[in-house]
Parts: C-alpha cells; sequence; structure tokens
DNA sequence: CTGAAAGCGCTTACAG
DNA sequence: CTGAAAGCGCTTACAG
C-alpha cells in the first residue's frame, strides 16, 4: 500500500479509500480512484488482512466446534456453514470436541484468542461457564444440535421431543409395543428430548417403558464394546419387539449387533432410528428414521450468526429455531401383522 | 500488556520476555518472572495473537483444502490433521472444493490473503500455475490424495495403482474375468493410477478392457444421475460377473444401482470397491475392498507440512509418501465356484 | 539485568 | 478533494 501509493506520489490514506470501496463518501476524485485502481491490478495487491484485523478488531473468522467432524451429519452441516461464510467474506476455524469437555473449553479459549468474531458451537457437557464468559464478552454464538441448560442464546436445534414421539408412535401404531430404547449417557437436551419422547408416547398408549428395556452407553467407547453392549442388551431382552436407537452411530452398531445374533429385520425385531444416512437407506431392508434437515439447520444458523455479527450485539435477542425432523418411514419397521405373514 | 508492565512498573520488553518463555537467555531475574507470572495469571492475561502475527508474519494457522469435508475419508482425514495441528499450536482453516478448480483457486487465494503459514491440499484439475505460485512465494504445502501433474512437491498419497492391481487379481483369482470398471471421469493422479492398474493387472490375465466394459462418470452430477447411469451400464452389459468401482461413493450409488436392478451381490455379479466404509462394512454381504490408512495419510500431511513450516524452506526438498492399501476380503466375492453352488 | 523505540500494514478521526 | 499522524498490540535489535 504504501508502495503504491509512493509509485503514484498520493498518500496511504487516499489509497485506504479506495481499497475499502469509500472512494465515494470521501470524494475521491474518479481521475485518482482509476489511477490506484489500475495500479492495483497491476501489481496484484492485495490488502494484508492481518493488519486490518489488528486495527479493526475483525477476523472475518469463524469457529465452529462440532462434535465429530467426520460424523456424516456435522460434515456436511459444516460444509454448508463453510460455503455461507465464505460467501460473506468469512473464514472457518474448525474442530472436533469428541464430547470432551475439556478439549472444548481449551478449543473456545485458543479460538477467541485467535479473535474469531463468532462461533457456531455444538455443546458438550459442563460447557455453561464457557458461555457465560461468552456473553460477558460479548462474541456472539449460536448453539446447534443441542442447548446448555440454563443458558439463554442462540440455538438452531431439532425438535427432538416430537420427533422421538412421532417415531415412536409410528411403532406403536405399526403393532410394536415392546419396545427397547438405546442412547448413550448424556444430559444434553437433545439425548434427554429424545428419551421424553420415547417415554411418553408409550405412557400415551397406556405403556411404562422400564429401566431394563433401556440401554444407556456412555459416550466414548469403543466400537467393539458399544456393539458387544448392545449384543448383550438384546440377548437380555428376547421378549422385545422394537428397537429405538437414539442417535446414528448407536444404530449402525445396534444393526451389526443383530447380524452378529443372527437376527433378522423386521422378522425377529423391528427397527427405528434418529438421524438418517446412506448406511439406513442402503441396507435390506432400510430403516425407518426421523431425518434431520441437515440443510436447513446450517444455513439457519450461520445466518444467525452473521446476523449477530453484523448488528449491534448488546441490543440483540438471542434468536432460536426448532427444525421439525422429517419421518421417513422404510422396511425395517412394517406392520406386525405382515411380518408375521411372511415369518 | 501494557497494563502489566505499568501496573509492575516494568517495561513492556521484560514482560513480553517472559510471555514468551525468553527470561532465560534474555536474563530476566527470578524475582521479576515470578511477579510478572503472578500478574498474568491473576488478570487472565492472554497475548493477541493478532498482533503477535502482524509482527512476526507467522499465523499459526493452516489451511486444509479438501474435496468435500462431509465425505467421511475427508472427514476422517480432517479430524486427524485438526487434532495434531492443535497440538503444536495451530488453527486450521478448512474448505471443501467439491473438485471444483475455480472454487478450489479462490479458497488458496483467499486462504494466502490470511496469512497461513502452509498448506495441505487436495487438488482439482487445473490447479498447477496455483502450486507454482505457492512455491514461488515460498508457501509450504503439502498434496494429499492425489497429485498435480508436473509439480515437484511434498506428497502424501494412495499406491492406487498396486491397489487396483491387487483388488483386480483378487477377482481374477476369485474365477471372475468379465470385470466392468465405473469411476469418474477424472485426470487426477490417483483416477489415473486406478484405472491403469485395473487394465494392466487384466493384461496380465491376457483380458483386454474394453471401452464397453468402463463407465466413467462426469463430477458433480446428481445421486440421481449417478444411479442410473450405473444402472444403464449394468442392463447395457449384462455379461459382466463383476464389477469393479474406483470409489467410495461410486460403489454405494452402485449398490442402490444392483438393488434397483434386482441383482443380487455376489451371486448375479460381484463387488468390489476402492475406499472402506461403515456401509461396505455392514451390508449383507459386506463388501471386498481397498482400504486408505486413514491415520497414517492425515499423520503424514501434517508432520510433514509442519516439518516444512518449521525448517527453513529454500533447502527443504519435498518429501513424498507413498502409502499401501489394506485389501479387506468380504463377502461380495468370494469365489465363484462357490457362489454358484449356493445360488 | 532492564528499557526506549521502531516497526509490522493497515484504518480513520482530524485538519486543511 | 487529499494528507499527516496516531494507534491497533505485539516483538526485537540496540543501548545501557
Amino acid at each position: 500500500m504504501k508502495d503504491i501509493a509512493r509509485e503514484l506520489n498520493i498518500s496511504i490514506t487516499t489509497v485506504s479509500f479506495v481499497v475499502n470501496g469509500k472512494s465515494e463518501q470521501k470524494n475521491i476524485s474518479a481521475a485518482t480512484v482509476k489511477k490506484v485502481k489500475n495500479l492495483i491490478e497491476k501489481r496484484g495487491f492485495k490488502p494484508n488482512s492481518v493488519a486490518r484485523m489488528l486495527r479493526t478488531g475483525k477476523s472475518k473468522t469463524i469457529g465452529l466446534i462440532v462434535e465429530d467432524i467426520s460424523n456424516y451429519f456435522f460434515g456436511s452441516v459444516a460444509k454448508i456453514i463453510e460455503r455461507e461464510a465464505h460467501k460473506n467474506g468469512y473464514n472457518i476455524f474448525f474442530s472436533s470436541t469428541e464430547n470432551n469437555f475439556n478439549t472444548a473449553r481449551d478449543l473456545i479459549a485458543k479460538m477467541k484468542n485467535s479473535s474469531v468474531d463468532g462461533f457456531v458451537i455444538t455443546a458438550t457437557k459442563g460447557l455453561r461457564s464457557e458461555m457465560i464468559k461468552l456473553k460477558r464478552e460479548n462474541i456472539p454464538f449460536v448453539l446447534i444440535d443441542r442447548l446448555v441448560p440454563g443458558i439463554k442464546a442462540s440455538y438452531v436445534i431439532l425438535d427432538n421431543y416430537h420427533g422421538a414421539v412421532e417415531l415412536t408412535k409410528h411403532l406403536l401404531r405399526n403393532g410394536y409395543s415392546k419396545i427397547g430404547f438405546i442412547s448413550i449417557i448424556s444430559d444434553m437436551s437433545q439425548m434427554v428430548d429424545r428419551k421424553k419422547g420415547v417415554v411418553d408416547a408409550l405412557k400415551d398408549a397406556h405403556i411404562t417403558m422400564t429401566e431394563q428395556a433401556m440401554l444407556e452407553i456412555p459416550f466414548g467407547e469403543t466400537n467393539e464394546h458399544i456393539i458387544n453392549a448392545i449384543k448383550d442388551f438384546i440377548t437380555g431382552n428376547p421378549d422385545l419387539d422394537a428397537l429405538f436407537f437414539a442417535t446414528n452411530y448407536l444404530g449402525v452398531f445396534g444393526i451389526e449387533a443383530l447380524q452378529r445374533n443372527n437376527l433378522k429385520i423386521p422378522s425377529d425385531i423391528a427397527v427405528v432410528c434418529f438421524d438418517d444416512n446412506d448406511i439406513f437407506r442402503l441396507l435390506t431392508p432400510s430403516i425407518t428414521v426421523a431425518a434431520q434437515p441437515i440443510d436447513e439447520i446450517a444455513t439457519h444458523s450461520i445466518e444467525i450468526l452473521l446476523h449477530m455479527i453484523n448488528n449491534d450485539r448488546e441490543q440483540n435477542k438471542p434468536i432460536g429455531t426448532i427444525i421439525s425432523p422429517t419421518i421417513i418411514v422404510r422396511g425395517s419397521s412394517p406392520p406386525k401383522t405382515d411380518v408375521k405373514m411372511v415369518g
């Protein structure tokens, strides 16, 4: 910039104004603007964004903190968020928490330190005090996939409760009443809501969900452990006629467990799962799911965040968006009588 | 930092030295160091990394450019790279090219402009001149998954050629000789090598791969288009006894196409695929694959990049690493005689 | 052992 | 219409 100014015998200020498209409001003569623009083009000049950052306090980067970027759901969300962010001139720092509180806390600290302008966060347990800090420091953020209890913040989440209710009702309607619920141990809102949805839908049908019919697996177990836990659960509950998996990857492991137990879907047992993916669509039979509208979730979250960044934060009321899941009925949960006739 | 210095009645310089752990070589008295450290702790002082960036010219961020972050392979690679980068104090900007040259070029420009210290790149077609620019500007980068023709740079790639040879030999050994090859149109090295591997392995067995037995689909088609293309290909080649899918997602769509055609694997047709994933492992029958050692690929690439960043770049010779794929034989390609007996 | 000062490359209030 | 100058928060060569 200095060189451009010197070469043109004008001040740095003037160059800066045309670089930043302020030539109009600053009344720079058309001739000067043209001269500067030409030389910028010729020299391939790009303003140093680090210097600009330091001066303006805006980094034009957003921190994206997800549970696991290699998971289909989060990967897809990340892709869309990144695309939308770039459209608006933002870069994305990303990171996976693996649902670990310490990792999440460190990541947020590190990214704050790198002066991100805002966050999109899938929370972990225990993150409340970090959220409070962010609010105090007026750093905008939007929670996705799950809430943080006691925090009033912007969010985009799925209507997990009604999704679970609908999925359960679908099973009941098709004649399944001995439903096993398989989830991970979690007090995160999305898991709590799914469980509550199942329990309430059953209660509505005058069925009580027993402790014995529920399997809740700690997060972070090895694949083999999870598969074996599910295997043992199924063996220990031979009377179940349907399984409700509370999330994506548990469903995948559950199917592997059923295969190892030589149980056929749906003749031996029906299966439904929260979250869709390619596997569920392609298996024979394909799996009935409550699918998350990924596109909607991603675009809403980045939109809300950019809105918060670009408007006076103090004045901003948190924006909450609840997205309805789509129930996709497939071959894994046909009317029970049909199964009996076939089987 | 200024505040700390003022509060302690010492110079900013001194504070800077202890912040940067240079108190030893700069001979700061132990007492001063302690005083400063205490106050830093108390005030929760964090050095402003943007200012540091501007001053040092190092941003401690790495640009990760992949084909598609929502794809299992790239998502997994990204997760590991990010983890290793954080361990070394680096943040990661990421982005998906969708195999589009313009997107890739813009992303590289944008990230260069954000002063990333280096790149990990899955190249697209036409990226050669960008690579030349990076080299000229002494910005370190490592290519993963595929090379750029004519560019001498660091890379971590799979031994695609031998993987394809081995997978084909496996089919031949099990009695399949009429092999259909399904790929995407691409002159990227990894696709070229896979095709060459298949053709050469067949030639070795005195079989000529015909144009008719090959389907090459343009990148970026809709899912439905791809599935239909494969469906038509299969219908048009009723004599094939095995299908070789050149990549992950084509295999997934191929299986859907086979299902729609009511063809059973392996009794009607055997299937092998490049790249493993959960679907292939869980399907009945499971699918024989050449799996990429994701962990190895990711850790090598970030290691090489950090090495290049931390050592004098001029002096550095490019480091090339070729990783061998693992052939995992599963139910989709049993010895042909067995199939006949069952079928 | 410690400090004053220059400078990284910008932006912007202020002055003319 | 245009420019001189301060300052964003650090690092580091230089001086003492």
